[in-house]
DNA sequence: TGCCGACTTCTTGTCGACAAGAAAAATACA
DNA sequence: TGTATTTTTCTTGTCGACAAGAAGTCGGCA
């Protein structure tokens, strides 16, 4: 494992934030899957730091659902609820639809770059077929558009969701094929043209097939991977 | 001031929740205003606490978003952001339609008996003339709505609005009448029998018109109070 | 051999103290 | 007298240590 966190001297006030992004990346990206015990000690000799920043970056994780404290016992990685999964996806498809929506309404020229960019750096990650790759520059694309609407509220839910939806993904990735992926840069092509031409209405409508697709895409990997484990269990 | 909580000998883990909902309380009710410094050291005297448990809440209400840290120098409880209003409405009226929405869809028996409760509260405030009352009464009863959607994410979202907007509402709840109040009343109960009746056009049709009212209501104190401000001005 | 209770150990929660950084105050200088 | 610089002071950020609580361990007893 990277150790190098260990040796640098932090200025003040800055550990607290490594501690929190490392962390909180670590666990979207399943390389702290659900469940894993986090260890305060453990982590104070990793990042060279007392428990006291540790355990503040703990407490914004926890606030933001990431990690669940079991009072005077453990804390941990919190579990992807499966069974909250319609709320997830109808929270999910909603915010796809109103950031679309006021991207559409509000956006400025340099929100259409900043869009563009993110939209190359997916189109990439697809010819690649880096599916890891693919799963995050997706995220940023959306996010870009979320804040080209100009809605803060908006922007911070449906990060929270995206995120969340990076952990899912993971859980899955290895069906991910190539087929759909291709699909979605054409989508994500004709929303930004929506956008770009402050079509409102059929940005609403675009963002809502694709939330459609891809809430879909994710239901078939549950099911097909529930199948597989009922076969296991034969 | 109250300084009964000095007292008290708090038992593991509770200081920290005791802390971080009493100082809520005190921000959302404007007990504490916009901008007033938040002391570590104050706390830690009035709870009776070392200053790591007061950190702790701290953290979680900055993470809210309910007090700004200046680093290094100070903390202060956050200011109420004006120019971000109509993005405030903008999200508080979506908020307002889909959880109405999923009331009327998702509700169980015993959703309407505690929307039911609420209302009561929020009828008796009315009667009594509790300008208070009734924006903390108004606020329990859409979230109990909320409640009964059964989508978390869409209740901590609404909830968070919601206290935002009862900080807005006590800046100017001077100009608070009891004409509209009154019928608020009449539009809750509105809305209750669509949900009961799980009518989700209607429901949702009713929760756009009722945050319509709150909105233009709210838009109508603070421009009568700038114009004040600009007839002192002259 | 199986179950119940005291004991040990390990992790979290809390504390008091110290260090660093920034604003305010005091001082020196033009 | 006004400005730049140093000093002081005050608040936050960090630390190491201690205390409490819970799980696991070990031993005793039926």
């Amino acid at each position: 494992m990277d150790e190098t966190e260990k040796l640098q001297t932090h200025r003040r006030g800055s550990g607290v934030s490594t501690v929190y992004e490392t962390l909180r990346n670590e666990i979207i990206e399943l390389k702290l899957p659900p469940g894993s015990p986090i260890d305060e000690q453990q982590l104070s000799d990793r990042f060279a730091l007392s428990r006291t920043p540790i355990r503040e970056a703990l407490v914004r994780l926890a606030a933001e659902g990431l990690i669940t404290t079991l009072t005077n016992r453990a804390t941990i990685v919190s579990n992807i609820d499966f069974l909250g999964l319609p709320e997830f996806f109808d929270a999910l498809t909603l915010m796809y639809r109103v950031t679309t929506r006021l991207a559409a309404a509000n956006h400025a020229e340099s929100d259409i770059a900043a869009i563009l960019v993110q939209q190359k750096a997916f189109e990439t990650a697809v010819t690649n077929r880096d599916v890891l790759g693919m799963i995050s520059t997706n995220r940023d694309f959306h996010i870009a558009i979320a804040q080209a609407g100009r809605n803060r509220y908006y922007v911070e839910l449906f990060t929270r969701l995206l995120d969340e939806g990076r952990r899912i993904l993971r859980l899955y990735y290895s069906s991910f094929n190539d087929v759909l992926p291709r699909q979605y840069v054409g989508e994500h092509e004709e929303m930004i043209r929506a956008i770009v031409e402050r079509d409102v209405t059929l940005a609403d409508k675009l963002a809502s097939a694709h939330a459609d697709q891809i809430v879909g895409q994710i239901r078939s990997y549950i099911t097909a991977d529930s199948r597989q484990n009922t076969k296991l269990a034969l």
